[in-house]
DNA sequence: TATGAATGAGTCTTCATTCAT
DNA sequence: GATGAATGAAGACTCATTCAT
């Protein structure tokens, strides 16, 4: 600002690209890095390398690291909040609905595994708590509408164990289990995976709920 | 003059305590850290001062800081492989093999909990690929043990649905899931663990084997 | 999406209020910050959004930082130059006119006080030297005014002790010293501004100059 | 750490200095950046540049960059407060110890201009509040002892205008003003320093003490 | 004339690691 | 074996400034 320095540098500046389309290439490019090296690993300067901007651009669209981690979750669990609610209002068995729901829940991750990975695998405490509210109520509803409908299993006497809690929360990991597995460890000789979820699920509802 | 940097620490400088007697000091020192930390806030500095040493010493120890963190994940594996082979050495029914096997790695990773995250959700990146090999192996070994013990019971006839590889994967994962959430998501409102645990092991056991 | 940057501020787009008035309401506006939170404070951002334009627009009128916050400062001294010629075009006895003047220096650098610093305390390196020639060129006039009515006093032999120079320069940097005092350690426990002013002038004019 | 870039570097690593050499160099340099370019322009890497370090190396002597800033601080008030109280312990008139106080502060800032900026010319607010009480208490200390000696004259029945704070302050402020712009303006146009100190005092003590 | 998006240089600070003794 | 002092690379983030439209 002083004095030195004023070369005209005319370097390979990145061109606009248009509206919000930058916004998402660094999402996308963030969501990458974030799968393959965690919360710490996922840097500001790399993910501005993987888009191809300076560090400073990122700062034009998020406010700060946090910011543009946390979009990241919102967008997935939002999208699984809407399966299951939409799940959820089909006129079939509870446990039909809750068999769809896992299912959806697998094929979710499977689809969206850095996303998944994000919000599920996540690291606690890496992002400053209050921020995390907004999300963290999200996943909180896609949670509520899984768990409302086990408790009709429950209220049709049809558990077979635990409470409606546990026997909820045991499905959920059961499932999460497989997926952070299958996304984590794919190097692993793994049975194909349609039979594994097959198995899981059957294992679960039969082992969980009577008919 | 303020001097306030480099407070004496525990006893200023350490005993030479020859040989051997350091390095086990080191690691103990180092899981301390890990446990509370985890990996990135097991730093350099932190376990030199636990111990009392300066942070090059513990370069006379160990390569680098990979390789103390991962002497301690193989210590934490071996663990759970001696746990693993003691069991299934006992002279009772392989269904109640098993269940105690998955107990057992339920116990082991709630009480390891950044070891077995380092180890079974792989933050990759962390550790370079190739010196986790060894302990990767080890890990293997472990599953290892647990398959042999489900081929018992599918040899009896009592795998309820899947095959032997898909049902043990499937309690495996499982079990996974439900320690993995524990431990990522501390503040969620999980039932009783105790009463998680039962119902989880009995519904995957109910659900996948016939008695 | 979450757009919480940008917030729409004011206007969100000034109407074109064309020509020099868009540059009086920059000067306007990086004062009141250039006072509020002095020279570093003052950035190029905040004085863009205080004024409702983006901060590119003020490169439309003001080569760069510097230029801006050297008009702010010409300005002050200007008003600091006419002050003094004024005072000194009146007709009364040339004590009264130096003490009026010395008066008129301590008002005007404590409501000016960042002006003052930028130009009275130099902190060298913040703008750069060549730019500041001009201001200082008013700030030399202001003393020269000043240094005439000493002069005059000198010329009726009613310079108690000293030279005209040292004299002058004397009761200027006494003045100087408590406006900077005043203005550098706010948190100090001074003595009622008004009675510190009177003793000051009193002293320096009992000291120096003979009834 | 994880995999990438183990080159050797080898490059001019500055020598040990043995002992507290280095860090009274980092002092001495500090001092010399902070009067040329104020506290915001003394950044740690031009400190670490003039010491020919690295950066880094300053976090081995210091814990961050105010505590670096505070100790020059410290030791030229201290050096100033040895000054005043040895002056006031002398069996001499409270007229005659006040004038060589004024005069010991007037040479203890020519000489030792950087340090003197530092503390005297500080802007306040830059240095976290709570680290400043200790350096604050030991120029208080210095202002505690010249004042009381003020008091002595005031008790006589001495002082010829104002209380004895606000004239103590306005003697404190005029000879700092004489230095600070002695020190700021060094192309000004002075009358021959001496006769400057002279005059001021002169005027000062004529004008503020009767005989 | 004005803008949004981008940039390089720089801010302080921390980390794992290495050099010389 | 052990140390204190040093280092380069990197961390998130801010600033004045510029490019292309």
């Amino acid at each position: 600002m002083t004095t030195t320095l004023k070369k005209p540098q005319r370097s390979a500046r990145k061109p606009k690209g248009d509206g919000h389309m930058r916004r998402g290439e660094i999402l996308q490019a963030a969501e990458r890095i974030f799968l393959a090296e965690g919360y710490q690993g996922a840097t500001i300067r790399k993910i501005a390398d993987e888009v191809g901007v300076s560090s400073t651009a990122l700062y034009m669209h998020f406010r700060d690291k946090d910011e543009i981690l946390l979009e990241i979750c919102d967008g997935a669990i939002a999208k699984l909040l809407r399966s299951n609610s939409e799940i959820s209002a089909r006129p079939i068995d509870a446990v039909a609905r809750v068999r769809l729901m896992l299912d959806a829940y697998i094929t979710f991750a499977l689809e969206n595994p850095n996303a998944y990975q994000l919000v599920f695998c996540g690291q606690s405490g890496l992002v400053s708590e209050d921020k995390q509210e907004a999300t963290e109520a999200l996943g909180d509803s896609c949670y509520d509408v899984f768990l409302s409908t086990v408790h009709e299993i429950s209220a049709n006497g049809r558990l077979r164990t635990g409470t409606v809690d546990s026997a909820a929360q045991s499905m959920w990991a059961a499932c999460h289990g497989l997926v952070a597995l299958l996304l984590t460890k794919p190097s692993f000789p793994w049975a194909p995976t349609e039979e594994l979820r097959g198995v899981m699920l059957d294992g679960l509802l039969h082992g969980l709920v009577t008919d």
